[in-house]
DNA sequence: TTACGCAGTAAGCATTTACTTACTTAAGGT
DNA sequence: ACCTTAAGTAAGTAAATGCTTACTGCGTAA
């Protein structure tokens, strides 16, 4: 029985969980299951999280302190419209492609589970995802760099169903989704659309 | 106590299963939630289906023989394929918007079920789909509608996107989504990466 | 009028779930 | 070396799950 600190197992409870999503699916996150793949007993999950609820929401909380951090950096950094939108697409598919579990969490799962405050954090991550990238969309229509008359929120759509595409394709395909290749083409796409 | 024939109440059950699927979620359809809207026990919801996931495989099997029986009529009807294609996506989107558990359970949450044989159906829906669209869109290239430079593979992901985002709408804004504004702005923005 | 098939019920099955409780023991600061 | 703290366990809980069982009684065809 070798005893870690709460931090460190909440870090392993964590990746647990989302191991466990990517490889069984939500249905398979037990409190049991969890403990197992922990090394330690169903009971002492609870000692380190209050309840099943808060493990996910500690989880979507890092995708907000790592993910979202990242893209809103890009959003107004100071390169061109045309680099930020694909390093915006890059970032968020590489991401999605490394952190599977969390991919399967946010575009599939997670809307449709039975927690509401989970739920909200979810609708948050990914309304700031598309108000990010409007806001290039936006840049790049004022600097003449895209034609004007293509509607915003169209192309942000766009952008999201280019993500949830890319979610589905890595739950079809398995390990192997070319990722780069991914991005370049729909980038092409994007580009296509704009101007 | 009234009794009705397996036929009727075989229905029923698939209808209450939508509409919880709709109203609560996936999670929710359990036998005994199942049988309190059909106003019946959950034992003899076991009389009409013998399993659970027999409900559901009876569920994709209605739209097999709906939704994607319309579908491959408009796919080679003989219409132009522009004319073809708008009707594909509106019928298809239409569908979608009046049977909104068929929504979710095609596009977000049946993925990640335990039922493998589900699953596989699901599967060969969505990759029919996939395949008609696949045809509209190259008979257009054929008849110099639209472009040939475009991968067709790229335009029929854009095409399954736009399915999955309008479900992501419907989840998100409830009742009310535009439909025909909807239709008439995806297919101007697949004209768009088609012309 | 009787008898039988079939839709229904109520109760219970074994199992799984999230979570709790009572207790034990490893580990680190003093 | 001791002693407090906190990480761990084992064994429970109540509730929910899919499904089965033993039985009841309606309606139709003989």
């Amino acid at each position: 029985m070798i005893r870690k600190s709460t931090e460190i197992r909440q870090a392993q409870i964590k990746k647990a969980v989302l191991d466990i999503i990517s490889e069984e699916g939500l249905h398979s996150i037990s409190s049991r299951n969890v403990a197992k793949r922990v090394g330690i007993t169903d009971g002492a999950i609870f000692r380190h999280f209050k309840s099943k609820p808060a493990i996910l929401k500690s989880i979507m909380d890092d995708v907000k302190s790592g993910l979202l951090a990242d893209l809103r950096a890009i959003a107004s950094d100071d390169g061109n419209p045309e680099s930020r939108l694909y390093r915006f697409l890059s970032t968020n598919i590489k991401y999605l492609m490394q952190n599977r579990g969390i991919a399967i969490l946010l575009y599939s799962e997670a809307a449709h589970l039975n927690y509401k405050e989970l739920r909200n954090q979810l609708h948050s991550v990914l309304s700031e995802q598309k108000s990010l990238i409007s806001k290039i969309i936006r840049d790049g229509m004022k600097g003449g760099n895209w034609k004007k008359s293509v509607n915003i929120d169209d192309a942000a759509i766009l952008y999201m169903g280019i993500l949830i595409i890319f979610n589905v394709k890595l739950f079809m395909a398995g390990k192997d989704v070319a990722v780069d290749n991914y991005c370049k083409r729909m980038f092409n796409l994007m580009e296509e659309v704009l101007k």
